[in-house]
RNA sequence: GGCGACAUAGCCAAGUGGUAAGGCUCCGGUCUGCAACACCGUCACCACCAGUUCAAAUCUGGUUGUCGCCUCCA
């Protein structure tokens, strides 16, 4: 497998550190509020690529913080007059529900800042005592100049940020590129006691921390949206690799951003959608499907238009499916043999399969993989009928819902049972266009149309679906 | 100013040397009582210019355009 490496800008062959397993950290949410939907991209993508390598018959050991202190999180808890841990254990709770809609499995772990802050100052002591670090009046800043790698995976050297820079310059630091380790607290905020203040850490040493108690010294992949990269990221990697004395991550992962409108999401724009409010509007797997439908380092441009298509893309995929599953459990199929020609198609399957696999281990393109699935999804429509045999039909049909799997896509009927109603109006329909009362029987599919019921009269039957 | 991406049909989107996957939409047809689903068919001189090569969307240089990061941000 080939994953394209933030730090080398290639596509590397992907070795894991120790054989079989995984080692993945995915920088997590501030929960302050509920997510929009560009918050949803990496969270569908790295969740697709586990399941992925988990298919590929990797032990992953796959860990995401919440960042639960945070300038933001205190600012809202300070509006509404609570405190900061209701907001953020609200916006955690928020968050799971979310994840849950859009088919995204827990972590392994969920690490929270707030229940590592040990850790974090252990490390802060550490960095200072190994001269990377240093304290100014309660406050401890990161010595960007002691790292000398510092810039290797944004690409910048420190010369050219300090002439770009455009943050207040504090007296303090010795350097303007230095960073915040911890922070002495200011009125009405939260804190924890310190040797430096009794204060707060600063954003980039929670990653350190984290990843390094609960994956090791080393990890295998890192991963977070690409406007991580700097400073987040960077940082991370001065704080980890000047503690540790070795490489810090393997790989880095990032994907590109969501737009909309061709716009970058902003809310002074007000071009903002939370998954919340997508999820209203669409199945949540529309979501999923469209995430993936594009390759996850371009850009994706996110709109009313495009999602209907998403959609329409989808339902063509879980409609055949939906097919296969009548064939089988009407009983029309009568042949249990394979015929010579059926085996033929089975090796074209077996190619898209193949075809499917040779995708992701591409750089994870899943766009190239879901247009694998859609020919896979042709050869059934146009080879799988009452003729078929119950073999051929079981085959392609397991095979068209375990790639959808890998991807994390649902394709089972979400409610098999049929209201008794429902089944009562599909009769009365069908007793009515026997009797050619056509008016009766489109005014029968009308009301389970308002209903959200669409009927279809297949060659071996009515099938409904919900729209 | 520094660093870095990207430019493929009406729309979306794969494709890193051998004359363009897939999806959506439109149109024509088959199926259907009609519709929907499905199937068949039609739809691209790969931003522009120059170069390398027997051969370039694909490599090199340049031009134009779009975007991201450098500040909290997925």
């Amino acid at each position: 497998m080939k994953i394209y490496n933030t730090l080398s800008q290639k596509k590397e062959e992907f070795i894991p550190l120790e054989e079989g397993k995984v080692r993945m950290y995915v920088c997590g949410p501030t929960v302050y509020n509920y997510i929009h939907i560009g918050n949803a991209r990496p969270a569908i993508i790295f969740d697709t690529l586990r399941r992925y390598l988990e298919y590929r018959g990797y032990e992953v050991n796959f860990v995401s913080n919440f960042t639960d202190v945070d300038d933001k999180i205190i600012k809202k808890a300070n509006e509404e007059g609570v405190s900061a841990t209701e907001i953020s254990e609200r916006y955690i709770k928020e968050f799971r529900t979310d994840m849950i809609a859009l088919n995204v499995r827990e972590a392994t772990l969920h690490p929270k800042a707030t229940q590592e802050i040990d850790g974090m100052v252990e490390m802060i002591e550490d960095l200072i005592k190994k001269g990377h670090a240093y304290e100014k009046n309660g406050t401890v800043y990161f010595r960007t100049r002691s790292f000398k790698n510092y810039g290797k995976l944004s690409k910048k050297k420190l010369d050219d940020l300090e002439a770009g820079i455009r943050i207040a310059v504090s007296d303090e630091k010795e350097d303007p590129m230095d960073f915040v380790l911890w922070k002495p607290k200011k009125e009405g905020e939260p804190s924890w006691p310190a040797p430096w203040s009794d204060g707060r850490p600063g954003w980039h040493i929670e990653c350190s921390v984290m990843s390094r108690k609960y994956l090791g010294e080393q990890i295998d992949i890192h991963a977070g949206g690409e406007d991580l990269v700097f400073p987040h990221h960077e940082n991370e990697i001065a704080q980890s690799e000047a503690a540790n004395g070795k490489e810090f991550a393997r790989y880095w992962m990032h994907n590109a951003f969501l737009n909309i409108d061709n716009k970058k999401m902003s809310k002074s724009e007000g071009n903002f959608f939370t998954v919340r409010e997508i999820c209203e509007l669409y199945d949540p797997q529309v979501l999923r499907f469209f995430m993936l439908n594009s390759h996850y380092r371009s850009p994706l441009n996110f709109s009313k238009d495009l999602v209907e298509s998403a959609k329409n893309s989808l339902t063509r995929i879980l409609t055949s499916i939906g097919q296969l599953e009548h064939l089988m459990e009407s009983g029309t199929l009568k042949r249990e043999f394979i015929s010579s020609d059926e085996q033929l198609l089975l090796a074209e399957a077996e190619a898209l399969n193949t075809k499917f696999i040779d995708a992701l281990d591409d750089d994870f393109n899943t766009a190239d993989a879901i247009a694998a699935i859609f020919e896979l999804v042709k050869l059934a429509n146009t080879n799988c009928s009452a003729q078929s045999s119950s073999e051929f039909v079981k085959t392609i049909h397991e095979r068209l819902v375990n790639l959808c799997q890998i991807l994390g896509l649902e394709t089972t009927k979400e409610e098999d049972l049929l209201d008794a109603d429902i089944e009562k109006l599909i009769e009365d329909r069908q007793t009515a266009r026997k009797n050619k009362d056509f008016a009766k029987s489109d005014q029968i599919r009308n009301l389970l149309l308002e209903k959200g019921i669409v009927l279809e009269d297949t060659r071996e039957g009515v099938r409904w679906k919900r729209s």
